[in-house]
DNA sequence: TGATGTGAAGCGGTTCACAGCC
DNA sequence: GGCTGTGAACCGCTTCACATCA
């Protein structure tokens, strides 16, 4: 148990191994140890440890770890006890999809709202959620209690529409916008760039296709988490 | 010029830049110190140069860079002189999304072709893009050259399909499935995991709420780009 | 014995600060 | 003078290796 700073790597782990215990819960397991764990989902069993220690000693020496209850535990590091208030703005293909996904995909979040300017889509339902003016969005976020503002507009509009969010006292904005915004100290951003994702993939084949292999970097496997 | 392996990070920043570089010379600027860049669009300019310096000494001391020839540059670099050709798996609405995000949005990437398992769905157009059994991948893909495959595919289905991706020789990968993908060594993997990210600013919340500040990470200020 | 928890080493990326050049 | 290009310092994350304990 250390009590530092987390850094966003190790939370994005804590996140991954929830559902790595998940699977394993499923499938009838009651304990694991780091090592197990590591092997059946290709992860690193010291860092494992190490991203756990940060929190307390949940393992047992010997043995390894409670599945039961450490799921718990890491639900409850991760503040996912209570479902999350979610608000996706901007309604488009790519809001609309991040509002099924969420959706559908596990209880952990709960899309209460979306929003958007084009008022042929003010005031319909998309998958079951309304869409509000983003006119309104500080009364319609209070209201609704909203925690979190995932931004799913065009590039222009995501700083305005930032600091309207910010203006609100949203303290969570993930962002799908290709733009690096401005956000205040407190705000926690996350920004998902499908651009530069898939740009750094054509650097890659552009390296193969390269004569000489220098710009190469042929660690193919995998990646960060 | 260094000539080293060029990190994942840096070859984002070069997308980032080139992407800032666009909007200068929208703006009818010719050239550009790495410190301007850098205030302008919040990056660092020891990093810019740092990132351009491993590929070639572009800029001129006293001036800065010129923008027209930098950008010309860095396309290059990045192996966005011609249209990778993409496809994508999983026409749900994910998918479908995806599709339209990338149909739309630029010049550079040119998606040919979906595909699912939907009878329902095979043999129709999304976005104006056939949508193919993925039995037939492996036929598709090298009559389409296809060259990047995004899966936006359950979670359950994406290593299966992924093999099915590899076996059909494509080299680069962009993931949306919320799992750890085992890929080969020479296959370039990328996954954007939606649900992590979320569960992350979870946390950012849970820590706003617990009564000791402990685990707290006060910089919220935007993280990596 | 077997697996955790952890100091220490190792590694890679970022930032600094300045020499070098226009 | 001004800005690039870059070695060196710095910093943080990962990995190792082992003391520790059930």
């Amino acid at each position: 148990m250390k009590s530092e700073k987390i850094s966003e790597l190790t939370t994005n782990r804590l996140s991954v191994y929830l559902r790595c215990l998940k699977d394993l819960a499923d499938g009838g397991h009651e304990t694991v140890s780091s090592e197990a764990l590591a092997k059946a989902y290709n992860l690193n069993s010291a860092q494992i440890r190490k991203d756990l220690a940060n929190f307390g000693e949940f393992g047992v020496r010997g043995v390894g770890y409670c599945i039961k209850s450490l799921r718990e535990n890491l639900t409850d590091i991760l503040g996912l006890n209570s479902r999350r208030r979610v608000c996706i703005i901007g309604a488009g293909r790519l809001g609309a999809a991040l509002a099924n996904y969420y959706i559908s995909s596990g209880k952990n979040f709960e899309v209460v709202a979306l929003f958007d300017v084009d008022q042929q889509k003010i005031g319909k339902k998309i998958s079951d959620v309304e869409v509000f003016d983003v006119k309104d969005f500080a009364a319609v976020a209070k209201r609704a209690k909203i925690e979190v503002a995932v931004l799913a507009v065009p590039a222009e509009s995501a700083q305005s529409i930032a600091d309207v969010v910010m203006g609100a006292g949203i303290k969570a904005v993930m962002n799908f916008a290709p733009v690096p915004l401005k956000v205040c100290e407190d705000v926690k951003l996350k920004t998902v760039d499908l651009t530069t994702s898939l740009d750094s993939l054509s650097y890659y084949l552009a390296g193969a296709d390269r004569s000489n292999g220098k710009h190469m970097k042929p660690n193919g496997g995998g990646g960060r988490i």
